[in-house]
RNA sequence: GGGAGUGUUCCCGAGCGGCCAAAGGGGGCAGACUGUAAAUCUGUUGUCUUACGACUACGAUGGUUCGAAUCCAUCCGCUCCCA
């Protein structure tokens, strides 16, 4: 249920009521793939993070250890320890990331797992059975996530297809939810806006989708090889024909600064692996811009990544240690780096619900959306 | 005392007459990363120079050769075997 506080320009501010608790939103979901955040973060650990929704992915738990597993073990809920909202990916980004082993077909799409290379058959009804097995607070849609840039009239035959599979997984799902011993007879659905970089295709499609009426809408398929601006533009075209009163996600992005320019534009809702896996990786978004902590000059200093950050990293070690850590291959190290990336972009969230409260979002994205893409 | 090895660029280690500033690791330095096949991947790593190139380098010294990390001699260090 999503119930919109204020509003500023096409920027919205608004929360999101579930059976597994609401969320303030423009919110952040915690990228959790198998279950777990990579680099050692726990459920419990979230909590403190100010993480409201994690999201978890569809494809890698029904390789490993399998849905039913999950299902079994109370789902997401009971499997991992996160009381709170969850959002499950569709398996649609797979089945385009994992381009060399695939064969997408009406019915669905035939892969290899990159686990143990035994073929896997996932269409619609697949995606939304696993998810349901899963039992996370919102389903996403099987879709299929075109590479930009992509051929025009493979575009627009492949959004004919999600739509196609929208339907599908929409009468999927209403089948399970009213299934007796469902996990979670509540899931809701999201929809997924596709059409790579053409206005036409992106709105007709959003215009299709529209009609669903289904509990959330996405827009996916971007940052996925095309500009910046480009992806700006498709938003600025898509917006305003999603519908007003649903909540707005914008799949896998991004940076602090797409994260702002995306909330200027009318959007609700991101997931990410940036912090994350650039936080493994030694690169840091501190509110001053972005640092490696890998770099030599801070081998001997004592402050801490951020002064200004309260994360558990910042408030205990300072940056010669944390460097050491990563160096030195400690998982103590991306445990720490991931902490802090993750708090950061959840208190970058905070920040924008609160200039948006306050009705300064616009200073806000001034003051932020340059420097916060500095490299330092 | 006798015999057999061995010494390579920051480290380990390949090379056995020219294509060697010298494979491959490691380490160092830097970069990338956007619904996670990612604790991954890429570049770089003797000095000087923007570059062409020049110079210094394969334990030391001397030699053979048009040419030596590579062959020879002596010396120095280390390892192993026999007494």
């Amino acid at each position: 249920m999503y119930h919109l506080l204020k509003q500023e320009g096409r920027a919205r501010r608004a929360e999101f009521t579930t059976v597994d608790g609401t969320f303030q939103t423009p919110a952040f979901m915690n990228v959790a793939t198998a279950a777990a955040i990579k680099g050692g973060i726990s459920a419990h650990d979230l909590v403190d993070l100010k993480c409201q929704i994690m999201l978890c992915n569809t494809y890698h738990l029904h390789v490993r250890p399998g849905d039913n597993i999950v299902r079994d073990q109370g789902g997401l809920k009971g499997f991992t320890g996160w009381r709170g909202p969850t959002l499950t990916d569709s398996g649609g980004f797979q089945v385009f990331s994992l381009a060399s082993l695939r064969t997408i077909k009406e019915d669905g799409v035939t892969f290899q797992s990159h686990v143990d290379g035994r073929r896997i058959f996932m269409g619609p009804e697949e995606s939304m059975r696993i998810q349901s097995n899963l039992g996370s607070t919102i389903a996403m849609a099987f879709d299929e996530c075109v590479s930009n840039p992509a051929e025009y009239d493979y575009a627009k035959r492949s959004i004919g297809r999600t739509t196609r599979w929208l339907e599908r997984c929409k009468a999927e799902m209403s089948r399970l939810n009213a299934l007796p011993g469902t996990l979670n007879p509540h899931q809701l659905l999201f929809g997924i806006n596709q059409g790579a970089t053409f206005d036409d295709l992106r709105i007709q499609h959003m215009k299709d989708i529209a009609t669903l009426d289904l509990d959330g809408y996405a827009i996916g398929g971007l940052a996925v090889g095309e500009e910046t601006q480009v992806m700006y533009h498709i938003i600025e075209q898509v917006e305003p024909f999603m519908p007003k009163d649903k909540i707005r996600y914008l799949m896998g992005v991004g940076t602090p600064a797409n994260i702002i320019e995306a909330v200027w534009r009318g959007v609700d809702l991101f997931d990410c692996v940036m912090p994350s896996r650039n936080a493994r990786h030694g690169h840091l978004f501190t509110w001053s811009g972005i640092i490696n902590i890998n770099n030599a000059k801070y081998q001997n200093d004592s402050n801490p990544v951020d002064s200004q950050c309260g994360c558990p990293a910042c408030q205990h070690y300072s940056r010669a240690y944390l460097r050491h850590l990563l160096k030195a291959n400690e998982m103590l190290g991306m445990r720490l780096a991931v902490q802090h990336n993750l708090y950061f972009y959840n208190t970058l969230m905070e920040k924008i619900r609160a200039a948006l409260d306050a009705g300064d979002f616009e200073a806000f994205r001034n003051q932020y959306a340059t420097l916060l893409a500095t490299r330092i």
